[in-house]
DNA sequence: TTATTTGCAAAGTCTTTGCAAGCAG
DNA sequence: CTGCTTGCAAAGACTTTGCAAATAA
């Protein structure tokens, strides 16, 4: 459930680097917050700010957000929506194929689980076929109660 | 692909009285501009506020916003998130079971197709026993280039 | 050195809220 | 009548932008 392969922080100055950014300790920062949530957290701007302020690393809220927009131009965060109002970013998966990485919300509790699925290869392929739509991602999300809350409604 | 049955009109007011609500012009001609636009519009409250001031309504934007949360809380409304920056809204099913209908979002010229499946039973039924999760409801959103657009990227 | 980046504060966008006046039931 | 509803303006949440000072290359 877990091989999903993602991006590395030693590797950051190289990829700002193709694109002529500059490695500041801002953006090494910011990026290092992620690779330390990797287990599925999903940060907003505010998010990372507040964790950077707990390290001590008292960056502008702008710059953070600067920083993650930019991190997500570079493939190396991904944006996902949980309609909670905020714009949240989790790692991206280095091979842009594995797409398949989706989202279970408790409508209760709104605790958001990951799962990793095959089932919608099928799916793209009647897509492709019947509305002539060339598929790119695709984004799943099932609301419901989770094994905590779904007794307790 | 469109024999999905949506709220009507007419039923507004029944609808409206059973939660003890008022029946106001304002509620009425909001419910309209969705219906007018069943076609598979899906509107801000900006669009429409602004669709009710070509027809000479001039209602307060702030009222826009609060009946079309009220209409969605009510499930005339369903809120769909096209990660456009505001919220848009389109005319809800009226068999709450009827929520397989999901769009293709085009990221060349941002058109938006609708589409209608029934391939995520199994895949429901899988999440179900695998993650003791009872799912409520799900969305599925396609990304990627319509036949207008693919051959030109 | 020099163009990029930062931090701050101001501004922008979408949405919500407080409150007096208006109106549906 | 009476309490729900409206309209307005103000406030709020999240995000972006302008600009001078700081800094990576």
């Amino acid at each position: 459930m877990r091989e999903r392969q993602l991006f590395e922080p030693k590797n950051l100055r190289k990829k700002l680097a193709q694109h002529s950014y500059k490695t500041t300790p801002q953006r090494k920062e910011i990026l290092q917050v992620f690779a330390d949530n990797s287990g599925g957290c999903h940060l907003s701007a505010e998010d990372v700010h507040e964790i950077l302020s707990e390290k001590n690393f008292d960056f502008g809220l702008a710059t953070v957000y600067r920083n993650i927009e930019l991190l997500n131009e570079l493939g190396i965060l991904t944006k996902v929506d949980f309609g909670d109002g905020c714009a949240r970013y989790e790692l991206a998966a280095i091979d842009p194929d594995v797409h398949n990485h989706h989202h279970l919300i408790c409508l209760k509790c709104k605790k958001v689980i990951e799962f990793k699925e095959d089932f919608l290869d099928e799916l793209e392929e009647f897509i492709a076929e019947n509305f002539d739509f060339q598929i790119v991602n695709h984004e799943v999300k099932f609301f419901g109660y989770c094994s905590d809350c779904k007794d307790k409604v």
